[in-house]
DNA sequence: TCCGTAAAGTTGGAGCTCCAAATAGACGCC
DNA sequence: GGCGTCTATTTGGAGCTCCAACTTTACGGA
C-alpha cells in the first residue's frame, strides 16, 4: 500500500520499509530498530537519511527513542494518519452533503443490553445468548432519521478502565451527493481481532469496530470501511506525517 | 508560556521566537518567514539548527515551505495540541468518571431557532431579538440527566459552507470524581474574536467556543476553559509537536 | 557471588558542505 | 508595454563529522 517509487527520497523507502515491518507485525511492540549506524550498512544510506528516517517514524508514534539504548517499536503503538480520515460533519456522516441541501442535522445515541443472536454471537465471537450491549445511534436530518447505526459490543467489554483514553467515534466514509429519501442501516460489531493494519496503517493487533453492512438512499450500498474506536486497548494519537 | 531555557537546544529558541511572533500576530498569515542562511545570521546558530527549527513549525502546521520561494505562515493555521486536550468520554464530558463508577452514558442534542435575548446578544454581538441557534445538549448517566449544556450562535453564522471542514465538539476539561447528583449548566457563546491564543497555542484570529458559565454537581464550578468548534473559519489539523 | 569500573555502543544536538529543482526578480530585446 | 532569458536565492535531499549524555555490557577484583 505504501508506494515508494526508487525516485523518492532515500529515506522515506527506510521509514515505508520499517512501518510496513512494524504494520504487519515482523517487528513486534519493544522489538529494537536497527541503530543508525546499522540502517545506514543495511540501506547503503547516508547517517542523514537514516536519522531522518527515524525521527519521522518517531514522530509518527510507531518507535520511540532511548538516549544511550535505542530506537523499539511503541508498546502501544499508534498511527491514526488523520488525513485518511473523515470526521462525520456534526457526528453525522455525510453531514457535509446535508449542510449543502440546507437542511440541519441531529443525532442520539441509545445504548441497551440484550442478549447476543446466533449471528451476532459469531461475529463477537462470544456465545450465543450471552449478555451484549446494543447502542442505536439514530442520525437525523431536519428532525427525519437520515441513518439508523447499530453498534453490538460484548458487554463488559467495552466497561473502560478508570483513566480510559478518549473513545470519541470516528469514521472514514466517502461523501457523496446521495439524496436523503431513506433510512439506512449500518451493522458495526467491535470485533477483538487484529485490524486489517494495510488499509488502516494501525499496528498489527490494534482492534477495530468492522462495518458490516452499509446501506444509504435506497439499498444503494456505500464504500464499505473500518472504524476505529479509540479505546481502552490503544491510546489515540493524531499524528501528522512530518515529512518532509 | 513557552518558556525555553538557555540550556535549552538552541534550535527550540529559534522554534519558539517564530511560533510566539505568529501566535501573537506579529507574522500575520501569509507573511514570509526568514530564510535558513537569514536565521543562521539572526540567531547565531548554524545551518542545521535553522533547518530543524522550520522543520518543527512546519510540522506543527504554522509555516510552509514552498521550494524555491521560501516558507510563510500557512494562511489558515491550525495548530492543536491534542495533548492539552481531552475528547469528552463517548462525547459526555467527565464520561470516563461516569464509566468508573459503573454508570452508562448518552447523549443527545437538539437545536432551535430563538431570539436573543440582551444577555445573549451582548455576548454575540448581535441586536437585541436578532436571530440566533440555540442548541441544548443533554448529557445522561444512565439515562438521568448529568449535565446540560446551551449553546448560542448567530443564525446564518453557523450555517456551513457546502464542502464545509468537521465541526467534532471537542473539549479540555479536568475530570474531577464529582458526584452527579445535579443537573449542571455550561453556557458556550460562539464569539467571533480573536482567541486568547497565548491559552490555545492557536493562531491569533482563531475564533473560539468560549465557556462562560460552568456549574457541576451542586454549583461548585468547574476549571473553565475555552472550547474549539473546527469550522469554516479555520481547517483542523493535529498536530504532533515532532521534538526532538 | 557480588560489586564497581571501564569500554563500547546509541541517541540527540550541532556544525559544515554540496547539489537538484523550483522560484522570483532583474535585465535586455522586440 | 510586453516577452523571454538569465541569474541569484531558496527549499529539500543527502552526505560527512564531532561531541555530550546516557545505557548496556563486559571485565576484573574482593
Amino acid at each position: 500500500m505504501d508506494h515508494v517509487a526508487s525516485s523518492d527520497p532515500v529515506y522515506l523507502r527506510v521509514v515505508a520499509d520499517i512501518r510496513r515491518q512494524i504494520l504487519d507485525g515482523s517487528l513486534p511492540p519493544d522489538a529494537p530498530i536497527p541503530s543508525r549506524a546499522q540502517l545506514t550498512r543495511k540501506y547503503g544510506v547516508g547517517e542523514t537519511a537514516a536519522r531522518h528516517a527515524l525521527r519521522v517514524l518517531a514522530a509518527e508514534g510507531l518507535i520511540v527513542g532511548r538516549v544511550g539504548s535505542g530506537h523499539y517499536v511503541r508498546a502501544k503503538p499508534v498511527l491514526l494518519p488523520l488525513h485518511r480520515w473523515r470526521f462525520h460533519d456534526h457526528h453525522v456522516p455525510f453531514g457535509a452533503d446535508l449542510h449543502a441541501q440546507g437542511i440541519r442535522t441531529t443525532w442520539d445515541r441509545r445504548s441497551e443490553p440484550v442478549e447476543a443472536t446466533p449471528d451476532i454471537a459469531q461475529r463477537l465471537r462470544i456465545e450465543e445468548s450471552a449478555p451484549v450491549t446494543r447502542t442505536r445511534y439514530v442520525f437525523r436530518g431536519d428532525g427525519k432519521p437520515v441513518q439508523l447505526t447499530v453498534s453490538y459490543e460484548p458487554a463488559g467489554f467495552g466497561d473502560p478502565a478508570p483513566d480510559e483514553a478518549p473513545r470519541a467515534l470516528i469514521g472514514r466514509m466517502s461523501a457523496h451527493g446521495a439524496k436523503i429519501t431513506e433510512v439506512v442501516e449500518e451493522v458495526y460489531t467491535r470485533v477483538p481481532e487484529p485490524a486489517e493494519s494495510d488499509v488502516l496503517a494501525l499496528p498489527a493487533g490494534t482492534h477495530v469496530l468492522h462495518v458490516e453492512r452499509t446501506h444509504w438512499a435506497g439499498d444503494r450500498p456505500v464504500e464499505t470501511s473500518d472504524i476505529v474506536i479509540p479505546g481502552d486497548r490503544f491510546r489515540l494519537v493524531y499524528a501528522h506525517p512530518l515529512h518532509p
